[in-house]
DNA sequence: AGCACGCCGACT
DNA sequence: GTCGGCGTGCTC
């Protein structure tokens, strides 16, 4: 009687034994439902076992096996173990995370329909000339004959008005084309390559198809999606699948649409959090089954079976989505370079600004390294000066030169930005008679000023309330918003320059994707004269008529506790100041600072994150922080911060009885921000120089740990690599 | 995580 | 006399 290994999604680090009396070893990497305790779970056959692990008399038997799907293949089922190892997580919460809801639920899954290729066809061209009557399906008609066919199906339904695919298949408007290669570009005329991108393509494709890990290290505006693109085209060209990593949902759709337009005949499958179940489990399955040519996603889109895998393009690699920051803290990045290794391909990090981690592999060669220097679009890089503000009178945190720079772009009729990484009117409200401040009740932090809306409200547990008219504490009437946010600032620019258009962009103006969408329309439309803006702002959108981005309250990163914060900041702002300047007018970016002649600014103002990483890595080195050492940190929350670290002493004495030469462990300590959401917070932080002593640790000492029984109330996660200290 | 069993305080 | 508090233990 053949015995099935179950993974199932519960906070368990085993795996469970059923009978299967028909179940053969096609069965593994299939999807079951099972009777677990008194109901019934859905989970992964991850194995076939000859005997059971435990009495066989305690064996149940599985209720279905989901056979409608192909299996999961061996080298995905392999992917699973090592995030569950590396990351000292129950296999079952690997699976349950990897694998799109509907499919785990295993009831069914209509999901590999094909994606045809099509065209006009004659009764379609007929339409166009008829002159017929305006509708959404002649609408959509004319869209397409402006483009390049063919299309599929699926990038056809995406588009605007798109809902009308099957009417027009259905009027024979549209017809199935003929098979081509999805490597072919869908217009005849490609963008010319630099000589620098040109080498890049053919450096890589060199290279081989074997396993290789690439740093692309591209100033903004370099090119660096055009590498991917032509990279992309050959894999497709040769018969494999790519896939790419892009760190937001926000940014998918724009690079989705580029990706479908250059590889009409390609099927393009994307993968993010934001999807439907039904949508994801089909992409799932089309990646799965091989049908899929490009899987284009965040980070879960590195769980995707990929049974043609050629590449692996990581986007943005530094940027700090790619980690998860609960649950499984898994980070798509460091697994997708895994991948590529397991899997014999290579894989590409891309990043104008590359996380130090990463940096340091390529300069200590372990990493290959492509570096775009120059602009491929006609820009030179944006000049950066620092205005000392220390003897300056600013006005509500605009400095006289600032101003004096914003005027002159709205007398030549260019954009300005203005750059503050705080949203809201002020950051705390306070009454200067009593000391009173806005504190929130459940969190160990301020109460911010939305003035817009007239509330106060906590920016981490999200809990609101009105302003209040005098100090609740003395009643005085004269409390005051100290500090200043987005909202302020906006406020002021609207005072000082009442015939400019002032635009705030955060995450408060842009709350859903529409409102963001409309946003981008505006400024791109010329619509603004003058944005606000937090780091939304930073990422990836091209506003040719930008010339002036001004930086607000940077230096507060300078000096934070966290090592990683310059390394932040200096992204940041490199980012952000990539935004000046893109189209054909010269780019300025002015940073308000009390150190003006601190080393980071100074980089900075020379574009030159090398001699930036060189002296960061420097001070890591010496410090013995990551890439020189390795860390994994135990946390612990509950109502109460005295039995978070209560917990935490004990983890640390079993640790202590257990610990090998060289392991570091720290004492255990409240976390910076102590209290979030009415739970309390505590870390313990463990280090090692070899990562491989600091892993065998942590298995022994999870073992451990997971025996422990805890009070109800308790809760603790491992985080391996953990991004913030 | 769920969900049972199980043993002590204030209620129809 | 019971409803329900959460400690303890288990899930193939």
């Amino acid at each position: 009687m053949p015995i099935v290994r179950v993974a199932l999604p519960v906070p368990l680090p085993q795996v469970f034994d059923y009978l299967a009396p028909d179940a053969s070893e096609a069965d593994v990497g299939r999807c079951v439902k099972v009777p677990f305790g008194r109901g019934e779970r859905n989970g992964l056959i991850v194995a076939l076992a000859a005997e059971a692990d435990v009495d066989p008399a305690r064996l149940k038997a599985v209720h279905h096996i989901q056979r409608d799907v192909p299996p999961l293949p061996p080298d995905w089922l392999e992917l699973a173990a090592f995030v569950a190892r590396y990351y000292h997580a129950p296999i079952g919460e690997v699976v349950a995370l990897a694998l799109p809801p509907g499919l785990r639920r295993a009831d069914g899954v209509s999901g590999d329909e094909d994606d045809p290729l099509l065209d006009i066809g004659p009764a379609g061209t007929e339409a166009l000339q008829a002159g017929r009557r305006p509708s959404k399906a002649l609408a959509l008609l004319q869209a397409l004959a402006q483009d390049t066919p063919p299309w599929r199906r699926n990038a056809v339904r995406a588009r605007e008005g798109g809902e009308a695919v099957g009417d027009l298949l259905r009027r024979g408007w549209l017809v199935e084309a003929a098979l081509d290669t999805p490597g072919r570009a869908a217009s005849g005329v490609l963008p010319e390559l630099t000589t620098e991108q040109d080498g890049t393509v053919k450096a890589i494709l060199d290279a081989g198809e074997g396993f290789r890990s690439w740093l692309l290290h591209g100033v903004t505006g370099s090119g660096k999606t055009e590498v991917y693109l032509r990279l992309a085209a050959r894999m497709l060209a040769r018969g494999r699948q790519v896939l790419m990593l892009v760190p937001e949902i926000a940014l998918t759709p724009q690079l989705e649409q580029r990706v479908a337009q250059r590889f009409a005949a390609a099927r393009i499958v994307s993968l993010h959090s934001g999807l439907a179940d039904g949508a994801r489990s089909r992409g799932f399955v089309q990646a799965l089954s091989g049908r899929a040519d490009i899987v284009l996603g965040t980070r879960l889109a590195v769980f995707a079976p990929l049974p043609r895998l050629g590449l692996i393009l990581v986007d943005e690699e530094h940027d700090a989505s790619y980690k998860q920051q609960e649950g499984v803290r898994y980070s798509a990045r460091d697994v997708a370079v895994w991948r590529a290794r397991q899997r014999g391909v290579p894989v590409v990090l891309g990043s104008a600004t590359p996380s130090l981690e990463t940096w340091y592999h390529a300069r200590s060669e372990r990493y290959a390294l492509q570096v775009l220097k120059q602009r491929a679009v006609a820009a030179t890089m944006p000049a950066v000066r620092c205005i000392d503000v220390r003897r300056l009178k600013l006005d509500e945190g605009l400095s006289p030169g600032l101003q004096a720079a914003i005027a002159q772009r709205l007398e030549r009729g260019e954009q300005s930005l203005v750059f503050l990484n705080r949203r809201g009117y002020a950051p705390v409200l306070s009454c200067p008679s009593c000391g009173w401040v806005s504190r929130c009740p459940h969190c160990s932090a301020n109460l911010v000023v939305h003035l817009a809306d007239r509330r106060l409200r906590c920016h981490h547990c999200g809990c609101e309330g009105g302003i209040p008219h005098a100090c609740p504490s003395c009643g005085d009437q004269d409390i005051k918003p100290f500090g200043r946010g987005t909202q302020r600032i906006e406020a002021r620019l609207a005072e000082l320059y009442p015939q400019a258009r002032v635009l705030r962009v955060d995450r408060d103006a842009a709350r859903t994707r529409r409102q963001w969408e409309a946003l981008l329309d505006t400024i791109a439309a010329g619509g603004a004269d003058i944005l606000v803006g937090t780091q939304m702002m930073a990422k990836g959108h091209d506003f040719p008529n930008l010339t002036l981005v001004g930086v607000v309250g940077a230096d507060a990163s300078l000096h934070a506790a966290d090592f990683r914060a310059p390394e932040r900041l200096f992204q940041q702002l490199m980012q952000v100041g990539g935004r000046a300047g893109r189209g054909a007018l010269p780019g300025e970016v002015l940073i308000q600072t009390e150190y003006p002649e601190h080393p980071l600014y100074r980089h900075l103002a020379r574009h030159d994150f090398d001699a930036f990483a060189r002296m960061e890595l420097q001070a890591r080195r010496s410090a013995g922080f990551p890439p020189f050492s390795h860390q994994a940190m135990l946390r612990a929350d509950a109502p109460a911060l005295d039995d978070a670290v209560e917990f935490l002493r004990h983890a640390r004495r079993l640790a202590a009885e257990h610990a090998p030469d060289g392991l570091r462990i720290y004492d255990p300590v409240p976390m910076r921000m102590t209290r979030l959401a009415r739970r309390e917070r505590a870390q313990l932080l463990l280090e090692a120089d070899q990562r491989s002593l600091l892993q065998a640790f942590l298995t022994d000492w999870m073992a451990l740990l997971y025996r422990q029984r805890t009070a109800r109330e308790l809760r603790w996660q491992l985080d391996v690599d953990p991004l913030e200290v």
